[in-house]
DNA sequence: ATTTTTCACGAAACCGGTTTTGTCAACTCA
DNA sequence: TGAGTTGACAAAACCGGTTTCGTGAAAAAT
């Protein structure tokens, strides 16, 4: 059925051998056989085994993704525009991407380890990077090559693609201080992934440079779902002294603020100011639209696969990062302050009484948009 | 570095052959000979080379599903799930998943056929499937195994997996009936792919049951993307008869209409009714909820994966095909009607002098909270 | 006690490629 | 004209496994 080397070399009258360096562009083919052998390929149909080649390579021409969907929170909307962005990075050099999906941590540091001792694939990407990840600890051991999509403690030993988080946070923060916040409060998420520290630390910076004294800052972490930001929103909102401007690592955690701020009748945007990181779509349906960091997922996987065939093809090539920006969607979640903390501690009690029939923010809606 | 069979084999004295038949798990090896090789391949961390198994099984032990990301609007949301449900079926076989993508459709058939050739994967998961699918034309030539995510013409010759989406469109547009709508709009996908036939004749066939003589259809096609849907029900909405349900084949679509009606000022649920299908998590965050039908694609990747299993490794394995049935979540974007189509109209007319000041939906929202 | 069978393994072939080595004829060059 | 190069290919080794075949010793049958 499938067509072999040998089945060509036979068909031309000639070695299996001569095929194979005609083919692979080997000087002590002549031109004339060359051609021959090119020829007869396309007419057959010819294509070598990608198995067969890479036994003797040691090469399987694949580089491997493991996802952990339990963490569906973040990357999950993107996913097809990263996936997009490797594969069209390594196609170039006959490679494909093998993507598996691990239901735990262990799992998914034992499917590395096996797909690489297997052969399956000839080195990684890791999104998502951990404190002290142990994803790297047994790469490292196999002297397997990886690429980081995401930062580490040591950035000199392995090749990283990032987005400078820590500048996003900055800026972010900053733009609340301009707007006259003073009360801030910074919704963080998973506290095991390093994104978050960078992230904070974005948001201390932004504090540091304006001033120290006249900023009150509220840390909270693994707020990393919508009814997560929702609960943590609602009890700092109630709080004697709230925050009029949140900071959100993740945008779901930003829009679970947004949904906080429509069960207490505040307006987002005027009464209190939230801003996300990601560019989620969900963000721009929400009313208002999520002001957010948008990420471009395609170039990330892109440069994560530049990298990656870097270090497999290029021995001793040497290992790089690279930072670049997010894209600020000013949407209409964040505006300038017109309550100061206790303002709006003042005025969202004096609304609590609306509250007790718990409405859905449905019927509030549709209520008020019949005036 | 790396350790083969040879090494397994010279660090216990035998010969490989006996190795690779001890863990193959042939008869003629005595039983402790087996664990002593057992034992050992664990010791020092053996695994056999895939590649190299796959020379001469003839198998890659890998399966194929390429995506076309230009298409985004579909599966975009749920690529991690139906991932997720693939890679798990398939992993208990030691088969992983080969992910590429293609940027045109005939680019999409070349890397179909060119994978299978070079043996990186043994069959092809194919969503997404279009009528007279020229991705099955060439596998079918290949005799490449495949299982379609979705239907076409011929269900007898290829195994298949898909929603029931005849019926989930029957079963909205019954709903809407119920509810007393009598002008309909049905708001299509993609015409080229085979869905959007599917669910169209799921409306008729609601239709059709109901009375035909006293329902009123509008058929669209094409309408995958917010923006449509909101360009489309602008335009529906201002004529001279306007629908008053709207059935939508994408929740994008859907989405869309909504935003029409918050520019027209007009209460989705009340004024209008909109239902959607898919159930991407933006529909959880309109206001209101969107009413629609979701699809566990976890449990979809996990059939097809099963399926394809059955047809690379039994041989002489029969096709078979699977319909199950979506979930209606039942959210706040349709109910009763209260004005027909003609008060519809009027009442659209009669407010029209309120959008000559161009207010956006969150001015209007900021407003109406405010009292 | 001899023959036959079974057991357990080594040796070798094979899978489909790649790469090295060997070889012979045609060319160069002195 | 004879020795040394070069060109172009065949032959063979190799990659790391799997599978078939062959064989000697122990066990079973006669």
């Amino acid at each position: 059925m499938k067509i072999t080397i040998q089945d060509l070399a036979d068909h031309l009258g000639i070695s299996k051998g001569t095929v194979s360096r005609a083919l692979r562009g080997y000087a002590d083919v002549s031109a004339s056989t060359v051609a021959r052998v090119q020829q007869a390929a396309k007419e057959l149909g010819y294509q070598p085994s990608a198995v067969a080649q890479g036994i003797k390579t040691g090469l399987a021409r694949s580089v491997g993704l493991i996802l952990l969907p339990k963490s569906q929170a973040a990357s999950r909307p993107f996913l097809m525009q990263f996936i997009n962005g490797i594969s069209t990075s390594i196609a170039k050099q006959g490679y494909t991407l093998t993507v598996a999906t691990a239901q735990s941590d262990a799992e998914m540091v034992e499917l590395h380890r096996d797909l690489f001792v297997q052969r399956k694939v000839d080195g990684f990407i890791l999104p998502r990077t951990m404190h002290d990840d142990p994803r790297i600890q047994i790469l490292d051991q196999l002297k397997a090559p990886l690429v980081l999509y995401g930062q580490t403690e040591d950035l000199t030993q392995y090749s990283w693609f990032d987005i400078n988080q820590v500048e996003c946070f900055r800026r972010a923060t900053a733009r609340l201080l301009a707007f006259g916040h003073r009360h801030l409060a910074f919704l963080g998420g998973d506290a095991q992934l390093f994104y978050n520290s960078l992230r904070k630390k974005g948001v201390e910076l932004g504090i540091e440079e304006f001033d120290q004294e006249k900023v009150q800052l509220q840390i909270f972490e693994n707020i990393t779902t919508v009814p997560d930001g929702l609960e943590c929103a609602m009890r700092l909102l109630r709080s004697p002294q709230p925050p009029t401007g949140f900071l959100c690592a993740l945008d779901l955690a930003a829009l679970g603020v947004i949904r906080a701020t429509k069960q207490l009748e505040l307006i987002p945007g005027e009464h209190i100011s939230v801003i996300g990181y990601e560019g989620i779509p969900e963000g721009e349906f929400s009313e208002p639209g999520l002001t957010t960091f948008a990420v471009d997922q395609y170039e990330a996987g892109f440069q994560c696969g530049v990298k990656l065939m870097q270090l497999i093809h290029e021995k001793g090539a040497k290992v790089s990062g690279t930072l670049t920006m997010a894209v600020l969607l000013e949407r209409g979640s964040d505006g300038p302050v017109r309550l100061n903390s206790s303002e709006l501690a003042t005025f969202i009690r004096s609304r609590k009484g609306l509250l007790s029939s718990q409405k859905t923010p449905h019927k509030m809606t549709e209520k008020s948009l019949r005036n």
